[in-house]
RNA sequence: UCCCCGAUAGCUCAAUGGUAGAGCAUCCGACUGUUAAUCGGACGGUUGUUGGUUCGAGUCCAACUCGGGGAGCCA
């Protein structure tokens, strides 16, 4: 006798076969004819496989009509074509057993919906409810497909570090990592921390890019992408931000922003397709249930061409718009959310990559244009999201980038390493970063970023 | 971090300053294959915390804690 899963079991394929199943019991609900429906799920698929336990089994009355949401058991009996609707099949227990009970008094999940709030409270039990279960499969396939995805063109996956000792963006606040003991600092005779003490000698944090340090890889292997875990110690309050989470970063030597974004349109667009191929049960379940605009969102996203337009024209656009803004628009300020929600969702109504900002609003890294204003920057806004992708063309001319690190307050003398990238050997190269909650929120419709990470870190918040 | 809103039964929510309620869940019972089954009954509360106003506070006021929405920072 096989042991199959309940996606498989559900299945009019498996019409016929005695088999084993394990999971846990979603409802259950008692028959006039002496008998049980049980909803077994194993979080193989987003739907459950309907259970007929009969009256007859031996441990019908000390157990299966006891047996509450949230028990686990295994069953065993054959898998039938259902007479009622609802359902292609069934399976006809001949054997229950019980494996874990789940005491309704103390158990917090049952078979009603719950809010997304309630759920975060019991974060490590979110995963059996339908949601949870769906946007864990849903995660799982994005991250196959990007490996898919830059393997088949070529890429190598590069694993940058977690710790590290340079402040990679110049910004952005960093989470500390040290030896030191907290309540007795080594101090050194001018009475500052004594660093030399400390694990590394030197100050050291947790990563908020692998991007210099994959850069050092496009520059050698070609085509290079590191994708791991991201930490930013910023105190965001949103929606849309974690202290932990995790970042894809495809770095190309010999591309120029047009291949980038050229990439990057195809990298959005087939993780978009794969995740409607793939996850078919899962996405009907978030475009029913989540967001009932999602599926023709994604569809028009996946047809459309992404347009292209510089910031120099989204500017004329929201100046021209004659709306009035809560933030000014003007050339050399930043676009705000509203700017750039009204650019994709409202003006264009279309995935939109802004380029070439001014060199005042972006990264030292970012390749100066020939104007010697803007730099070859590009930001790819999608509708519902706002902004999922930022990337540039890399500044490859060391006395540029040297000056561009002085015109920021940055120390070249950290950064002699990344300097050496363009002392020998230089090339034209790009890349850019895609936030994977960002864009699991874009395919699941789901509103808050902390519900689409298994255990979300945000400020005050660390638990499980 | 700033602005706004909220916190009442296990969950989702009601309740003019005057005895705290419903639905669901759970338990008991009814019901000829159910589909968030249905129907009847029972059980269930220091109204987030602390203080204040009042004859009387779930309700009004203040602070704090936690949560939500928006904003900034960004992915």
């Amino acid at each position: 006798m096989d042991t199959i899963s309940v996606a498989e079991a559900r299945k009019s394929e498996a019409v016929g076969r005695v088999v084993q199943l394990r999971g846990w019991v979603r409802t259950r609900r008692d028959s006039k004819g002496g008998f049980s429906f049980i909803e077994l799920n194993d979080g193989s698929c987003q739907g459950n496989v309907q259970i007929v336990a009969p009256g007859e089994l031996p441990n019908y009355d000390a157990v299966v009509k006891h047996l509450l949401t949230g028990a686990s058991v295994s069953i065993t009996g054959e898998v039938k074509a259902s007479p009622a609707k609802g359902q292609a099949t069934e399976v006809h227990a001949t054997a229950i057993t019980q494996l874990g009970d789940a005491p309704a008094e103390t158990y917090p999940l049952q078979k009603k919906g719950h809010t997304f709030e309630f759920l975060r409270t019991i974060a490590h039990l979110r995963p059996r409810t339908n949601t949870f279960g769906a946007l864990a499969r849903l995660r799982h396939r994005v991250s196959k497909t990007i490996h898919d995805f830059f393997d088949e063109q070529g890429f190598y996956y590069i694993h940058t570090p977690i710790i590290t000792a340079s402040d990679c963006e110049g910004a952005g606040a960093l989470f500390r990592v040290t030896t030191l003991d907290l309540d007795k600092l080594p101090l050194t005779p001018a009475k500052s921390v004594d660093y030399d003490q400390d694990f590394f000698g030197k100050p050291a944090f947790l990563t908020v890019s692998g991007q210099l340090q994959v850069e050092s890889f496009a520059c050698s292997l070609g085509k290079v992408y590191t994708f791991g875990p991201t930490f930013r110690a910023e105190n965001s309050n949103t929606p849309r931000h974690l202290a932990e989470f995790w970042m894809v970063e495809p770095e190309m030597a010999f591309f120029d922003l047009t291949d980038n974004m050229n990439l990057a349109e195809a990298f959005l667009k087939r993780i978009i397709r794969d995740a409607l191929d793939k996850c078919p049960e899962d996405m009907a379940f978030f475009g029913e249930r989540i967001d009932k605009t999602l599926l023709p969102r994604l569809h028009s996203v996946l047809e459309k061409p992404f347009l292209r337009v510089s910031y120099t024209e989204a500017v004329a656009i929201l100046e021209q718009s004659g709306k009035t803004w809560e933030y000014p628009v003007g050339w050399g300020r930043d676009l705000q959310s509203e700017h750039e929600r009204f650019l994709t969702e409202q003006h264009f109504q279309s995935p939109v990559i802004l380029t070439d900002y001014p060199r005042t609003l972006k990264p030292f890294y970012m390749k100066v244009n020939d104007d010697g204003k803007t730099v070859r920057a590009m930001d790819v806004l999608v509708p519902g999201v706002g902004e999922i992708i930022g990337g540039s063309q890399r500044e490859e001319r060391a006395d540029v980038l040297e000056q561009r690190m002085r015109e920021q307050g940055i120390d070249p003398t950290a950064y002699q390493w990344y300097l050496d990238l363009r002392r020998f050997g230089t090339v034209p190269h790009s890349g850019f970063g895609l936030g994977l909650e960002r864009i699991l929120l874009f395919l699941s419709g789901m509103a808050n970023i902390r519900d689409v990470i298994p255990f979300p870190r945000t400020p005050g918040n660390a638990e499980f």
